[in-house]
Formats: structure tokens, C-alpha cells, sequence
DNA sequence: CTGTGTGCAAACTCTTTGCATAAGT
DNA sequence: ACTTATGCAAAGAGTTTGCACACAG
């Protein structure tokens, strides 16, 4: 739950500008508790909410955000880019019939037997996705 | 390592009439033991193999061998879809800068605690990709 | 022959970019 | 004022589609 003074924080913090546009997008993202999203959903969110965004900037400062580290891009189905707010080690399920993303609890799956990174490599995130059709 | 013959015959059970273009892919891709490609890597091999097929029936194709689950889509950098001809559940080391996928032995990496699928729903695949960056 | 497959080009979706204008400090 | 951000529209990548022609059975 992040307030529109905590917002501005994190934009000075992240050497952002405050601009109305990163307020507001900011505040869709981190106001209320963890989310994923798309560009196309936010921009939606933002024009609904009698607010000017571009979808230019929308792509502009998601990618601004992933930068800052505030975000981490979620590579799921190939066709759209989701963008998760929490940027912990945690899992997702993904159902394949509505394209929707849920976070399984970071402590529930665990993972053993990860080889080795190859020489010169670092492992940089492992991501987990458990999909899930209708029965 | 499938022979000519054995594409032939893969094609036939899978309901595809044994054409051209479907020999030269089935055999690109079958040919020489597992693999991973990108519709365009298909296509690229198959114009400097001196054979004649469009982009779109590599992707048609494509398609028509994931229908009949000789191939895997894979989602992994959202840019572009991969393709796997081994559809066992296994997984994969993804080098970030350059876009290459690697397979994890199908032994090496266990999953524990895999939350139940919610009602209504079934599990049809895990996946599960460690993200390598330079070091 | 009959029906399915193919090639081409055009359309489509998602995303990025260039540049003039607007806004932040 | 000076610099950075935004909006727009156009371009770009990857993928899909419609339709006439070609090929397999």
C-alpha cells in the first residue's frame, strides 16, 4: 500500500521525475498491494480514470520502471509483456484459457538440483510457470 | 535421429499429407536429435538448403506439428516463439543476451511443493527457465 | 478429379522510435 | 533557462490470414 508521497519517493529515489504521468501510472502499480500488468491494461486504467497518458509512454515508463528495478518483466505467453510489481524470487500460475497471472507464495515451491551456471555465466533469475487449462 | 522414411511415416500418423515443405521441416527439425528453433531459423535453413517454402507455411507448419504435439511452443523473451521438439517435461537454461536455449538434463532439476491446481482446473505443464547472464 | 496445402501479400498486434512540443527543476 | 519527458504518428518485428494457384491422393 503505497502512498502518492511514497510514490514521489520512489520516482526521486530512482532518479525519475515526477511527472503527472509516472505519478499516476506509479500509483496504479504500487498503490494497492502487489500486481502484474500490460501496457494495454494500464493505459486502460488510466484513460478511465479521466486521465491523458499515451500508450507510448506507458511502454516508456514501464520500461523506466523495469530499469530502476522497480519492475520485473514477465516473458509468459510470447504475445503481450507483463510486468510484475513484486520483483522477489516468487512463482506464477498462468491460465492459458483467459491469460491471467497469479502469484503462487514465494515459500511453497521449492526447486533442488539446479546445475551449475556454465563458465562465465551468471544465473540471473529462474523463472517458474505453472499453467493451467480448464479440466 | 529420424530418417527420411520415419518423417514420412510421423507425418502420416499425425493426419499431414507427406508435401515438400513438410518433409524439408520435419526433417530439419527431426533430423538430427532434439532441438530448438525459431520459425525464422527454419526458414533461413531452408532457403540455404536451396529448398523453396514461404515463411508463412513454416509457421502453418509449425502449428499444425504443435497440433499434433510434436512440438512444444515455448514462451521465453516474449519477442519470439520457440519451438521444441522434445515435448517431455523438462527444462531449460535461456542465455539473455543471446537469445539461445539450452536444455536442462530432464533428471537434473526436481520441483517440490507444487501448490494443487485450483478448482476446475489441471496442471498442463510446468516451466521452469534459468536465466543466464554474463558474468 | 477433389480436396488440402502453399505462396504471396496484406493485415494485425504489440512494441519501439523520431521529433516537435510541453513540463519539471 | 535548461533539460528531460511526453505525445503523436510512423515504423518495426513477429505472426496470422485470405485467396488464387498448385499439388497429393
Amino acid at each position: 500500500m503505497m502512498s502518492t508521497k511514497n510514490v514521489a519517493e520512489m520516482l526521486r529515489i530512482a532518479g525519475l521525475r515526477p511527472t503527472r504521468q509516472r505519478m499516476l501510472l506509479g500509483e496504479l502499480l504500487f498503490g494497492q498491494g502487489h500486481r502484474h500488468a500490460t501496457a494495454e491494461m494500464l493505459h486502460h486504467e488510466a484513460v478511465d480514470a479521466g486521465e491523458r497518458v499515451s500508450l507510448a509512454t506507458v511502454y516508456n515508463t514501464l520500461h523506466q520502471f523495469k530499469r530502476a528495478g522497480l519492475l520485473r518483466e514477465l516473458a509468459i505467453d510470447g504475445a503481450k509483456a507483463y510486468f510484475d510489481t513484486n520483483t522477489s524470487n516468487h512463482n506464477h500460475f498462468f491460465y492459458e484459457r483467459e491469460g491471467k497471472l497469479v502469484d503462487i507464495p514465494e515459500d511453497s515451491i521449492r526447486i533442488d538440483g539446479v546445475p551449475e551456471a556454465p563458465a562465465g555465466m551468471v544465473i540471473s533469475h529462474i523463472d517458474v510457470v505453472v499453467r493451467l487449462a480448464p479440466k
